[in-house]
RNA sequence: GGGCUUGUAGCUCAGGUGGUUAGAGCGCUGCCCUGAUAAGGCAGAGGUCCGUGGUUCGAGUCCACGCAGGCCCA
């Protein structure tokens, strides 16, 4: 076997399907396995991917970065779980099978049949987790596909059963009635975490409305609100007793009261005047002053605090409703007040509701009109207030937030519907309740997955308490955050957070174990067999199927102490509680301790940031830090969004989202998992086609390094044996100028790895690309085409393999397509005993010894002259292809002037010159710079930095340089001040003479000698042939390698100059053989030189 | 309203502990090179380092106050 020739012409795309293949045929991810069984464990935990749709690009980039650390851990020698994960029960699948279906609300769930549409919910999960599987197994991932986990799983619910068991043993489970957010679409209320998710700025209608007083002629209360529908449910309103409130008297006589702070102030008047937080279309808003004004005009004729309002009692909008007038309130009947013979319209007067928790008053002024309309059974505040003050409460809304019995006309109306509210605000109006209607745009909660607005509703549900918080904060010290500030954005959640609901109004997802029994008490059951010993019935039609709803539903048990017969309540479970629980599901801690000791805690984690504080991660730390004490991962590195390429955010229906399945085979994954493994984890992505074209280039630029060195190798028969090995005594300069940036690549490499920062290992391979390419390359290829087979070249060629090798294995875990076809050619096919995929090798080890920061100094010190030579030969305007007799350059170090001028070679063969000099000040071609060491200075003279500095960039600084190499100082003199500047003082620069063409740059000075003579000239004729003939092969379609015999008819002048330089043609263009004068080969042309036409014939010569 | 965070070239972003002429990549313009060629080199245009004050010999960098964006929490 041998090196294949490899066309720098590539399809990665192509090439990547091969490399899939490859892997599957020969098994080589079980081998990586086998490989490393046995060996220190190192784990990742998978944080479960929700199974309901084809896996977009957002996904990729988390998914590239557990791969990529897979990898590298592997190729270091871990053992490594790989088990992926999914995401399987909630209300994300729910919504999607009720879109397949058709359906409107929960009815048509029941309608159709739980089982049947659970059944569909699990078939809708399987059907895409197999699709994901196919797009991450094409993205590289590699996962043990076979042995994926589903949250929904026996293991993963009966261990949440077990946690919840626990929870109850403490008494943390609590049921309860409050108002929650609920969305009547879904016919289920959302927890503290969801309503975050789905706030949107929306436009409502607002009303001012006013509420006559008791026994007081025309006089009102005027009260204003952004949900008309909860006046129906309204049973006191509220003040705060130290504002100040006007009395108003309007045209028609009428008396009003509200806040003196609310007549003239402008609401909302700075996102207006901004147009920010604003809906575009809504009129900007008026001040009661002026809606009073526009009513006829208003007198104020007095005030009052609002101390004195308290206790005046009212008649609601809406009294003539029989829920408004029913003792104990409506549906949930407090039986106390019930006793009492207490109504919400008896309840009806001013209160002061005081402040909140955190102290702030919960009437101000400012938004409405200082006197708050409070209805108990609609609103989170007033429900806490109603509990307080022994209030009423009224709940209006049913499951589908409709109007229940007991509303009159209202009934069967939805509450979020426009048409609900134009009925009320019209029967308002024609009840003389209303004032005034406006659009008020506000931020609003509303349904994350169906987008429908929230309403609040007063229902019954289960929550956890979390007044172990502390519990959790501990142990999030324990963990290793990336970037840092994770920390402390987890400790703000824990501070703030409120008790955890853990119930839903839903069909599809975990069963809360939780029976209730007739005397009110309830009873979690912890685990199937605990189940199965207190079930009394149900048990032989559950036995069997999972434990889902309707299933388990039939199932009676009997309390252990009571002896009472309970049923299971209806809810499902927050489905957070599904992936919290896997660090423990996954790892058997039920049924397999020594397997969860192993693995757990996991070393390591990722996810994207935004969101999973208080969800992922939230409930990861809550169930480990109350089942075990400790926090269940080790490192958590977190990342940002992935947005489009103009930075925004992707959608469907703006046409700006791409496509996993598009981006792979449009890209190719490798350029995809370049882009993702280079980003800033920090920042958003800006995912696109564009970036994604710039990758590509990177990743031809390597290919190229590849194909260059194949391509020669193959010609050459390179032979491992012969001219694999490096010998030390040969390498060049530049040789150990690569060997050395190579080394530093990889021992930079493992660091990164080993601190979870891939995004500099990809740019430290992103300067190395660029050097090896660009200059090692560029410089050293005459050393692989050169005919002869002598011991530079073998040097070159074990050098170039040595780092290419190495340089693949470091970044094959970023890679694993491009790298598996370059080892494939470069190892296996040379060595059978080499491992078959350059994911089984071992990741590369720094050979420190190899290092040499010297020789980087110097080479760069070499390079900055090259560039700086050319940035002269470019001024001079002499075609680079003429040679010229001298390069000069100026330098003040003489250790690297030595430098230099030992590898001048490099020099004059870039510049295309003929000799090199160094030159100083006695040539008079340089002069010096003196300037000011600032931080020298300014310590030592302060304030006299200036007047020192403003001496030096006056003034002929050559002459201080030569007094300074006589006395070993420069004396600096401004008015009466003398400042005496020694070495440490001072930076000493070369510059150019005046009138000497020559480029300057950090201490470096390079020019040029632009005589030319006969033989200058007739080389740069021989060189401008060179060219000519170099371009006819490649237009013949010569191979780089092929020998050729030429025909031509050149005059005297160019003949002249030929043979000169004939040796050089030759090697130059692999000419065997010439003819001068016109014979017909296999490839005929012209071309045109210094203005004269040439013919040529060219053929391959036969060896 | 409170907390955190960001603001540097047309775009994406670097710019330890304050220091000399603020950089890179991409894009743009001109020239050069021509067996790396859908590459490469050299040069150029392009900057109110968000603003205003302050500390300092010296501020993109430190401090204060604003302005604008983002995130989190009310």
């Amino acid at each position: 076997m041998a090196i294949k020739k490899i066309s720098s012409n590539v399809d990665f795309i192509a090439q990547e399907h091969e490399v899939l293949e490859f892997w599957k045929n020969k098994n080589i991810f079980n081998k990586r396995r086998q490989l490393n069984d046995g060996k220190p464990t190192w784990s990742f935990i998978d944080g479960p991917i929700t199974a309901n749709n084809p896996m977009g690009v957002h996904h990729a980039w988390g998914r590239t970065l557990k791969d990529i650390y897979n990898r590298y851990k592997a190729m270091t020698g871990f053992e490594l779980r790989y088990q992926n994960g999914f995401d399987c029960q909630g209300l994300w699948v729910e919504i999607e099978v009720e879109k397949e279906l058709g359906f409107k609300s929960k009815k048509d769930v029941e309608a159709f049949g739980i089982e049947k549409f659970v059944n569909l919910c699990k078939e809708r999960v399987l059907k895409y987790s197999k699709i994901q599987t196919e797009q991450s197994i094409r993205l590289g991932y590699w996962m043990d596909w076979e042995n994926s986990y589903f949250t929904m799983s026996n293991e993963n619910n009966y261990t949440i059963w077990r946690f919840l068991k626990k929870l109850f043993e403490e008494q943390k489970i609590y049921r309860d009635v409050d108002v929650v957010p609920w969305s009547g679409r879904s016919g289920t209320s959302y927890s503290q975490m969801e309503v975050i998710e789905g706030r949107k700025l929306v436009s409502h209608r607002a009303v001012f409305v006013r509420f006559p007083i008791k026994d007081r002629k025309q006089e009102y209360l005027l009260v204003w609100t952004t949900t008309p529908w909860t006046l129906t449910s309204n049973v006191v309103v509220a003040v705060n007793v130290n504002l100040e409130y006007v009395k108003l008297k309007s045209s028609d006589g009428s008396i009003y009261y509200f806040a003196k702070d609310n007549l003239e102030h402008q609401r909302l008047e700075k996102q207006f005047s901004d147009k920010k937080q604003w809906v575009e279309g809504v009129p900007k808003l008026k001040t009661i002053s002026q809606i009073f004004k526009e009513h006829g005009g208003y007198e104020v004729i007095g005030s009052v605090s609002g101390a004195e309002l308290v206790g005046l009692e009212y008649i609601g909008p809406f009294d003539d409703l029989e829920a408004q007038n029913k003792a104990g309130g409506y549906p949930f009947v407090n039986e106390h007040l019930e006793k009492e013979g207490v109504t919400s319209v008896s309840q009806h007067k001013v209160i002061d509701p005081g402040k909140d928790k955190i102290g702030n008053d919960i009437v101000v002024s400012g938004e409405g009109t200082g006197i708050v309309h409070m209805a108990p059974g609609c609103g989170d505040i007033d429900h806490k207030v109603g509990k307080e003050k022994n209030l009423i409460n009224i709940a209006p809304l049913d499951e589908e937030a409709r109007f229940m019995d007991n509303f009159g006309w209202l009934k069967n109306k939805s509450a979020t519907e426009p048409e609900t509210i134009d009925l009320i605000i019209e029967d308002l109006k024609k009840r003389h309740f209303l004032v005034y209607v406006e659009e008020y745009p506000h931020v609003y909660p509303h349904c994350w997955r169906s987008g429908d607005e929230l309403v609040f509703r007063l229902v019954e549900e289960w929550y956890i308490n979390m007044d172990w918080r502390e519990k959790i904060k501990s142990v999030v010290d324990d963990v290793d955050w990336i970037p840092g500030w994770g920390k402390d954005r987890e400790h703000e959640w824990l501070d703030n957070m409120g008790d955890w609901m853990i119930s839903k109004k839903r069909f599809w997802g975990l069963a809360l174990p939780i029976w209730v029994f007739e005397d009110d008490s309830f009873y979690v059951v912890g685990s199937e067999k605990e189940l199965k010993e207190l079930a009394v019935s149900g048990f032989e039609s559950f036995d069997g199927n999972s434990p889902h709803r309707p299933w388990i539903d039939e199932i009676q048990i009997k309390h252990p102490e009571s002896g009472l017969i309970g049923k299971r309540i209806l809810d499902v479970g927050n489905p957070w509680l599904d992936a919290g629980i896997v660090p423990f599901s996954t790892l058997d801690y039920i049924s397999d301790r020594d397997k969860w000791e192993k693995w757990y805690p996991a070393d390591f984690v990722t996810e994207c940031f935004p969101g999973q504080f208080r969800n992922w991660f939230y409930s990861l730390l809550a169930m480990s830090s109350w089942l075990e004490g400790s926090a269940p991962f080790k490192t958590l590195l977190g990342h940002a969004l992935v947005k489009d390429e103009d930075g925004r955010e992707m959608h469907k229906s703006w046409g700006n989202a791409i496509w996993f399945d598009d981006a792979a085979e449009k890209m190719g994954v490798d350029v995809m998992r370049w882009m993702y493994a280079g980003q800033n984890l920090e920042s958003n992505l800006f995912f696109g086609y564009g970036p994604a074209d710039d990758i590509r280039k990177k990743l031809i630029t390597f290919w190229n390094v590849y194909s260059f060195f194949s391509t020669y190798a193959s010609v050459d028969g390179f032979d491992l044996k012969k001219h694999g090995k490096i010998k030390l005594e040969n390498l060049t300069i530049l040789d150990k100028w690569v060997l050395s940036k190579l080394h530093i690549l990889i021992r930079d490499g493992r660091n990164y790895l080993d601190n979870y920062d891939v995004a500099s290992l990809v740019n430290s391979f992103d300067i190395f690309l660029e050097d090896l390419s660009n200059w090692y390359i560029r410089r050293n290829r005459r050393r692989f085409w050169k005919s002869e087979d002598d011991q530079d070249k073998f040097t070159a060629y074990a050098t170039l393999y040595h780092v290419l090798v190495n340089s693949i294995k470091c970044i094959a875990p970023v890679l694993p397509f491009c790298t598996e076809k370059m080892y494939k050619n470069l190892v296996v096919n040379l060595d059978s005993k080499a491992p078959e995929s350059v994911h089984l090798c071992d990741y590369p080890k720094p050979k420190t010894d190899l290092i040499d920061d010297d020789i980087i100094k110097k080479v760069d010190s070499l390079k900055r002259v090259v560039e700086l030579g050319r940035s002269a030969r470019n001024q001079s305007k002499v075609k680079i292809r003429q040679p010229l007799l001298k390069v000069l350059y100026a330098i003040e170090d003489n250790e690297t002037s030595n430098f230099i001028h030992d590898y001048k070679d490099i020099i004059l063969d870039e510049l295309n010159v003929k000799s090199i000099k160094r030159i100083t000040n006695a040539g008079s071609l340089v002069k010096y710079n003196i300037k000011p060491n600032l931080p020298v200075l300014g310590r030592k003279y302060k304030s006299g930095l200036k007047d020192i500095r403003a001496v030096l960039s006056a003034g002929d600084n050559d002459e201080r340089f030569k007094e300074y190499e006589k006395t070993g100082y420069i004396i600096i003199k401004k008015d009466d001040d003398v400042y005496t500047l020694e070495k440490e003082d001072i930076i000493i620069e070369t510059l150019a003479a005046d009138g000497f063409s020559a480029v300057s740059g950090k201490g470096i000075t390079v020019g040029l000698t632009l005589e030319l003579n006969d033989e200058l000239i007739q080389e740069g004729i021989v060189r401008d042939l060179v060219r000519q003939v170099q371009n006819i092969r490649k237009d013949a379609g010569f191979s780089v390698e092929d020998r050729i015999i030429i025909s031509w008819k050149l005059d005297s002048e160019f003949q002249e100059a030929f043979v000169k330089f004939e040796d050089y043609f030759c090697n130059e263009t692999l000419t065997t053989l010439i003819d001068n004068s016109i014979t017909d080969h296999d490839y005929n042309a012209e071309f045109e030189l210094r203005e004269k036409v040439i013919k040529i014939s060219l053929k391959i010569a036969n060896i």
